[in-house]
Parts: C-alpha cells; sequence; structure tokens
DNA sequence: GAGCACTGC
C-alpha cells in the first residue's frame, strides 16, 4: 500500500515539476508559437481549386507544403523533447517543489486572478495568433481569393472584437441556451425525454444486429411488432433465424462447445478465458441449455452493467426464438423482465447478491457465470468471498476473465481448471513516447492533430479524467481547426461522459461522413461501459479519475491517478475492435513496466464497507476479519463499519444484527440512510424521509450550473432555501416541487435541475415505498413538523456532526478534524452553530456536503450511547462569528 | 468560491 503511494505520488510530481519547468524555460511567446504551436495546425492540406489550369501548380504546392508539415511536426518532437529534459533535471524539480510549498497558498489566489483575467483576454488573443499565424506562414503565397477574404475578414474582427469580446460571447451563448430549452419544449412525450431511453435503446440494438464477421444484419424486432404479414413475417423469421444459428456457428468459441460442456461436467467450478468478441457471454449459457442444465435449475449470468446484461438477454432470446422476458430473461434494478419459464437469467451481479440475501443457497439456480470477473466490483468480490460452491456442490460456478487474471481466480477457487480459448480481435501496434509528457492535455492534443494530419482515416478516441477537461480540451481542438478553416480535412469532436446529456451522447454512435474523421474525447465510461463503431486510434494519456475512501477520517475524496496496466491494455484494445489499430500511449514504456500498477486497486479496498458489512451480517456471518475476500480491505475499514453499525444499533454488542439491523439490510441503502428511514416511522413522517433518503442517494448532480448561467442556476437554487431550512430539506422542497409539476421536465429546466438525476430519484423512491411495507413501516407524512424530519436525519447521521468553530471553521465533534460547510451548501453562509451532514469530501478542503442545522440536545435524545454531556456542552457566551449561529431553528 | 470518474442495489 504504501509503495503504491509513494509511486503514485512521484508519477504525479514528476508531471507537476515538469509543469513548473516549463513556466521557467518558457521561450518567447513568438518562438513558442513556431515551434510548437502553429505549424502542425497549419498546414496539412490546402483548398484546392477548381481551376484546373492551376492544378499542376496547387499539386507542387501541396506537396511542399506537406513536406513543411512533416518538418514541422519533427521540429515540434524535439522541441518537446527538449523541454521535457529540461524538465526533469534534478535542480529544477527540487526548485519548484520549495516553491510550490513555500506559496502554495498565497499562489493560489493570484492564480485565481490570473485565470480571470487571462480568460477575458484570451479569446482575443486566440484571433489575434491566428493572424499572426496566417502572416508568418502564407506571406510569401499566393492566397486564393477566398482565404484572402478570410484573412482580411479576421483582421476586421479583431479590431472590433477587441472592443467588446464580453458581450459577444454572451450574446452567443444566451442564443445556443435558447436554442437548447426550445429543444426540449419539442420534445413531448416521456418516452421521448427519458435520458437512458436513447442510449440504451441503442446498445441493445446493437447487440441485436451485430454479426460476428462485423457486418450489420437488419432482423431486430420486425416480426415482433406485428407490423408485416403473417407470410412475410414467417419468412423473415425463419431466415433471421437461419442466419443467426449460422453466425452462432462462426462464432470462436463453436468449436470448443463439446470440450467446455465435458470440462464443466467434471469440474464445479470453471475459470473461462476468452477474449471479447468470442462469444462467451451469449454463447455458454445456451450450450449449457441445451446440454439440460436448466432442467435442474436457472442458468444465471451476471454483468457488471445494467445496458450488458439488457442487451445480451435480448440477442440471446433472439438466437433462441423466444420472446424476451419468457424462457429468456433479464433482471436488474427497477426492472425484473423474467417470469416462471425463464431458464436463461442475465443479471446484474448486484441483483445476484441481493437475490442471495432471500435465498442464501440459491436454490433455484443449477449454474451461475459470472462475467467480466477481472472488473472486480464490490458485488463480484462479495459473491465470491461468500463460496456457494462450497455449500452447494451441485451448483455450478464458471467465471470468465481476462487472460492476466485467470490465473489469480483460479487460485483463489482452489486451482479450478481454466479454460481458455481465443477471441478474435485486430493487432493494435502500440506506441510510447521517448520522454514523459510535461502536459498530458496538450500532448493529446498535439497527438490528435498530429494523427489527423498524417494517419489514414479512421477515427481516434482519446481518454481524458472528466467533464471539465474534455470541455477544456474541446475547445481547444476547435479553435486550432477553427483557424484552419478549409486546409484540412473535416474533424468532428464528440465528447462523452456520463453526465452528458442524452441527445448529445447520441452523437457519437453517428458514422463519420465521408472523408471525415471523428475524435471522441471520452473518460472512463469508453473503456468499458459502451463502445463505439469505427475507432482505429486510442490516445491514452495514462490518467483517470478514481475515488478512494480513508477509513480513518471517515473522508472521500476523488483524484486523478495514473491507470493500472490492465487499464492500458484496455483503453488500447478498443482501437482493434473493427480493425487493426494504433495506440498513443503518452506516457514512456519505463513508465509503463516501473510505475504502472499491474491491476486496478479493486474496489473492495477503496470504499465505505458499511453497507456490505451490514450485508454480510444479515447473511449470518459474524466473523469478517477472516471473511475469505479476494484481496481483504484494510481492517480498519472493517473496524470502522461495525462500529458504525453498532453505534447506529443495527448490531448489539457482541456484533449480532437487531432487529432494527434487520429491517435496515432490507434497503439497499448506506445504512446511515436506512437508519433513517426506520427511525422516521416513530416520528410519522416517512413520506418527507423517503423522498430525501432518494434524493441523497442520487448524489450531487440534482442542480444543473452551466459554466455561463451560473448566477442564474444559483439564483434557482437559493429559493429551495428560503428560511435557511438546510439542505436536506431544501432536497426534500425540490422533489416535492418536482412532483407538484406532475413531474414535468419543463420545469426541471425552468429550475436548473437535472431531468435524469429526478428521474433516477423518483426511481428510487418508488422502490423504497415499496421496501417500507416489507419492513412494516407506514407511509406518513408531517410537512409543518420540520423539527421531527431533522430528528430523523439526525438519529441517521448523528455520527456525523460538526460544531462552529471561532475562526468560522467547523470541527467534527466525535473524531475531531476541521471541516468546512461546502460551499454549494445553502447554509455556507449561514453557519449554524451546530449541524449535521450527508458526507465528507476531500477536495481543495475538507467539506461537509449536504449540511442541516441541528439542535444539540437532539444527540442527547437520540443517541444517548454515543453522546455525552461534554460532547454537547454549548457555551453561549463565546463570541461566534458576525451574523453565525443563527439559522431556521 | 468550488469542481461529480464510473458502476451497482
Amino acid at each position: 500500500m504504501l509503495m503504491q503511494q509513494t509511486k503514485q505520488q512521484t508519477y504525479t510530481l514528476l508531471i507537476d515539476d515538469g509543469d513548473e519547468a516549463v513556466k521557467e524555460k518558457k521561450p518567447s511567446k513568438s518562438d513558442n508559437k513556431r515551434k510548437g504551436k502553429v505549424p502542425v495546425v497549419r498546414e496539412v492540406r490546402r483548398k484546392v481549386d477548381d481551376d484546373a489550369s492551376e492544378s499542376e501548380e496547387e499539386r507542387v504546392r501541396d506537396q511542399k507544403e506537406r513536406q513543411e508539415l512533416e518538418q514541422h511536426l519533427r521540429d515540434l518532437d524535439t522541441f518537446r523533447y527538449h523541454l521535457t529534459e529540461q524538465k526533469l533535471s534534478k535542480k529544477e524539480q527540487e526548485e519548484a517543489l520549495r516553491r510550490a510549498k513555500d506559496d502554495s497558498h498565497s499562489s493560489r489566489k493570484v492564480s485565481r486572478q490570473e485565470y480571470l483575467k487571462k480568460r477575458e483576454h484570451k479569446k482575443l488573443e486566440e484571433l489575434r495568433d491566428e493572424i499572426e499565424d496566417e502572416q508568418y506562414l502564407f506571406s510569401g503565397e499566393n492566397l486564393t481569393e477566398t482565404e484572402l477574404r478570410e484573412f482580411r475578414y479576421k483582421k476586421e474582427l479583431y479590431d472590433l472584437a477587441k472592443k467588446r469580446t464580453e458581450d459577444e460571447d454572451n450574446v452567443e451563448e444566451e442564443k445556443r441556451f435558447a436554442v437548447a430549452v426550445q429543444r426540449y419544449k419539442d420534445l413531448d412525450s416521456r418516452e421521448k425525454m427519458d435520458p437512458f431511453a436513447e442510449w440504451e435503446d441503442h446498445q441493445i440494438g446493437l447487440a441485436r444486429v451485430r454479426k460476428s464477421d462485423g457486418s450489420v444484419c437488419r432482423l431486430e424486432s420486425q416480426y415482433e411488432d406485428g407490423m408485416h404479414p403473417k407470410e412475410a413475417q414467417d419468412a423473415a423469421e425463419k431466415t433471421a433465424l437461419e442466419e443467426l444459428q449460422e453466425v452462432r456457428k462462426s462464432l470462436p468459441i463453436y468449436g470448443y462447445r463439446e470440450q467446455l460442456l465435458q470440462a464443466v461436467e467434471e469440474h464445479q467450478v470453471l475459470v473461462i478465458v476468452g477474449d471479447t468478441g468470442s462469444g462467451k457471454t451469449t454463447q455458454i449459457p445456451q450450450y449449457l441449455h441445451e446440454a439440460g442444465y436448466t432442467k435442474r435449475g436457472k442458468v444465471g449470468c451476471t454483468q457488471p452493467r445494467r445496458v450488458a446484461a439488457m442487451s445480451v438477454a435480448a440477442r440471446v432470446a433472439q438466437e433462441m426464438g423466444v420472446k424476451l422476458g419468457h424462457e429468456v430473461g433479464y433482471s436488474i434494478r427497477f426492472e425484473d423482465c423474467t417470469s416462471d419459464k425463464t431458464v436463461l437469467k442475465y443479471m446484474t451481479d448486484g441483483m445476484l447478491l441481493r437475490e442471495l440475501l432471500g435465498e442464501p443457497d440459491l436454490a433455484s439456480y443449477s449454474v451461475v457465470i459470472v462475467d467480466e470477473a477481472h472488473e472486480r466490483t464490490l458485488s463480484t468480490d462479495i459473491l465470491f468471498g461468500l463460496d456457494i460452491a462450497r455449500f452447494r456442490p451441485d451448483l455450478k460456478l464458471l467465471i470468465s476473465s481476462a487472460t492476466m487474471d485467470a490465473e489469480k481466480f483460479s487460485d483463489y477457487f482452489d486451482t479450478a481448471p481454466i479454460f481458455s480459448f481465443p477471441g478474435r480481435r485486430y493487432p493494435v501496434e502500440i506506441n510510447f513516447t521517448s520522454a514523459p509528457e510535461a502536459d498530458y492535455m496538450d500532448a493529446a492534443i498535439v497527438t490528435v492533430l498530429t494523427i489527423h494530419v498524417r494517419e489514414p482515416l479512421g477515427d481516434i478516441l482519446v481518454f481524458l479524467t472528466g467533464q471539465e477537461e474534455i470541455e477544456t480540451a474541446e475547445e481547444i481542438l476547435k479553435q486550432r481547426i477553427r483557424g484552419l478553416g478549409t486546409k484540412i480535412r473535416e474533424l468532428i469532436i464528440c465528447p462523452i461522459y456520463a453526465n452528458l446529456p442524452s441527445e448529445l451522447q447520441a452523437k457519437i454512435f453517428e458514422p463519420t461522413p465521408e472523408g471525415a474523421r471523428k475524435v471522441v474525447l471520452a473518460t472512463n465510461i469508453a473503456e468499458t461501459s459502451l463502445t463505439i463503431d469505427g475507432i482505429k486510434y486510442v490516445v491514452d494519456p495514462g490518467f483517470s479519475k478514481m475515488k478512494s475512501y480513508n477509513p480513518r477520517t471517515g473522508m472521500e475524496s476523488l483524484l486523478i491517478t495514473p491507470i493500472s496496466k490492465a487499464s492500458a491494455t484496455q483503453r488500447a484494445g478498443r482501437a482493434g475492435r473493427t480493425s487493426a489499430g494504433k495506440c498513443y500511449r503518452l506516457y514512456t514504456a519505463f513508465n509503463y513496466n516501473n510505475d504502472l500498477e499491474e491491476n486496478t486497486v479493486p474496489e473492495v479496498q477503496r470504499t465505505n464497507l458499511a453497507s456490505v458489512v451490514l450485508a454480510l451480517k444479515s447473511l449470518g456471518i459474524h466473523d469478517l476479519i477472516n471473511f475469505d475476500f479476494m484481496d481483504p480491505p484494510p481492517a480498519e475499514a472493517l473496524v470502522k463499519a461495525l462500529e458504525l453499525l453498532f453505534a447506529l444499533g443495527a448490531l448489539n454488542k457482541l456484533g449480532e444484527l437487531t432487529k432494527a439491523g434487520r429491517r435496515m439490510a432490507e434497503f439497499p441503502l448506506d445504512p446511515m440512510l436506512s437508519k433513517m428511514i426506520v427511525v422516521s416511522d416513530k416520528y410519522k413522517c416517512s413520506d418527507e424521509i423517503i423522498s430525501i433518503a432518494a434524493m441523497l442517494s442520487v448524489g450531487g448532480s440534482i442542480f444543473y450550473r452551466p459554466k455561463d448561467k451560473q448566477v442564474h442556476a444559483d439564483n434557482a437554487r437559493m429559493n429551495f432555501h428560503t428560511g435557511n431550512v438546510g439542505d436536506h430539506i431544501a432536497l426534500l422542497k425540490v422533489y416535492s416541487s418536482w412532483k407538484e409539476t406532475n413531474y414535468s421536465t419543463q420545469w426541471c429546466y425552468e429550475n436548473y435541475i437535472q431531468v435524469r438525476s429526478m428521474k433516477r430519484a423518483r426511481d428510487i423512491r418508488d422502490q423504497l415505498e415499496g421496501l417500507l411495507e416489507r419492513v412494516e413501516i407506514e407511509i406518513s407524512s408531517n410537512m409543518n413538523e420540520l423539527d421531527s424530519v431533522r430528528k430523523s436525519i439526525v438519529a441517521g447521521f448523528f455520527p456525523h456532526t460538526a460544531k462552529l468553530q471561532k475562526n468560522g471553521s467547523y470541527r467534527t465533534v466525535k473524531h475531531p478534524q476541521t471541516v468546512h460547510i461546502h460551499p454549494n451548501s445553502g447554509l455556507s453562509q449561514v453557519l449554524p452553530r451546530w449541524v449535521v451532514y450527508h458526507e465528507l469530501v476531500l477536495t481543495s478542503k475538507e467539506y461537509m456536503r449536504q449540511v442541516t442545522e441541528l439542535k444539540p440536545e437532539w444527540l442527547i435524545e437520540l443517541a444517548p450511547h454515543y453522546y455525552q454531556r461534554k460532547d454537547v456542552e454549548d457555551d453561549a457566551s463565546k463570541k461566534m462569528p458576525k451574523g453565525a449561529g443563527k439559522a431556521a431553528i
């Protein structure tokens, strides 16, 4: 663990220092521009006029330009190389480090101001640069009419814009927003508005129509919707089915069918290694069905993702010629598409775990297949630890994994045999940089442009770490391309990340127009969750954001960290799905070999385990320290979870599950939220509390805050905070207001609220409402008595309390540490004396997110076992910051 | 004045 941290730090340090060094060694502006920026973008392809008499001349010039460009690119490479060399000198590293330490604090403020100032002039500078570029590059050349006009126009624009860039920006963005709003207005039906529907449909469609050879056959749902005459329908069905059977036989796994079945017969646990495209996910369950395993019970196949479970089930149903939900079905949260007839059941791994809570021996299954086990989700790790196979000698367990982890799984399951067969994949050429990159964003952009200029057509996929980075990259790329106009091929930029509105997500699936190239700027979402056709080049800077949890402080953090080798391989593989491809890694082979971890740290080792422990306890597992985790989590994390559950009254002193604990375990929520719900029964406000619980569990993506509309968005948000009711009540107000408008999408837009998150909250709320019945809690509402709602919250979250300090910061009550109210909180200016918070996150400071005021005496009333008088003594005579300590209560 | 990667129940 220590080793790993050190490594990560060195890796990051190296890059930071590089940055510092760049600043110090920065060449003069024009110098920098000439070598670094201009030439790459500049050249490429000049517009060829129709005029035939000029064509020869054009060709010569084209050739000359191409040569120039090649030279520019070479210059650039050397330039970059030298820069990095300099950056890496030891002395400079130390110097940069020292300086960073000395004035990290004051420099933050300064840099903010600088940033604002810079932003103001950025656009202007860009334009000026463009003009200079043109003059520099094309001064001695005969420009075409159009190009001259363009140039003059730019110059005029620059002069004009100098005076009023800011205004223009606003007008432009105002327009864009209006268009977006209009588009939403145009869509009326709820189906259309379902943010998931679109791309989930797309993914399902993919599974349906993709043939093994990569070609597409159209047969989806033609015979299901009854649109065709009966005969045509039958005929279509027949040929479609026949064709599908052909396809099945052409899959790589087909040749191993008998061997595989024999291996399953002979061994209880089998590790299966088959590359993507081998057909294992769709075929193995069918083989097992054909071999008669389904006579003894269901065949269950788990997937890490909902879409995968749905789309694979749809595909298999089609191959078997049955209706989805009958013999073949799927089960995911909020959606159970199975029936009594179902023998092949695809499901999310979390779903199987939930089923296990009700049916601990999985009696209704004869085979369980855990697919994509190498992803090591929390659920698969727990499933493995439970070792169901030991109690059910007749249950077959198949684990499918990527090559490199197969041994590990085999060892874990008492040297279970490994069955491997080849997949279908195209070769991917891997390129490393010769020296470390100082700025991976810049390097990524240069690489994209270089590919665009040098390499044959084929789309590019760039892995970045988050929304902000993607937006920046998009901006820079657009701007660099814009200046070139017709001189290069068209480059279509497609951003993709989970929070992107779905109608914009759909853009990445549109086929690239003839002669153009698409560049997809993606987060990790493109690593596993979705596949994009036509990707031939992958640019991998080697970083991703990863959440980690500190069990000692209970603090979460989301940090940019180097990826693992396994991740790097996965990313590279994305280039070789439809043809041979290339992967550009923006780190050195040495970095790869020495600095990157073999595998990503499994989730179980970097998460809060409270709900896991509660689930295991409810399965009757008492000795958690010796639970057979494949990679055990830190003991501290387990202890912390046990302590919390004890404090919440879910476990007794002996560590046994209490009645309250049993009820809490029914809810698919963090135990503190479950506790809050269980207690709400007593305060007769379960209706309000489940809304709050649902809103809290969708996470922080409720309020929409576009860059250009921050003031409006903040105003809209503050409406829900009137009376300083606290963030929890504000969330409740958001939910009930939305409900009052009959779940209106329009209302969401008007109030800067994310529809997608609200719909998710509604789904969760519905589920929670259903579960209330199971734990015998009646729905009761007590909106007039907000203190009872607050008391329920405190009853669940009493370990998360903090008290205001003299300096305006807070100190957590039980395990003292200094924290602050998150600036996005409605109480960030109010500073109540006592607060309860939902979570603690470490970003630039230790922040409490979702905060509500409480009365200290409640702590004694609601958690007498946890707090003593002295903890909540309130020295009112002490001077508090001005205007603080007075909120709604 | 901050900044939510990605899943899942």
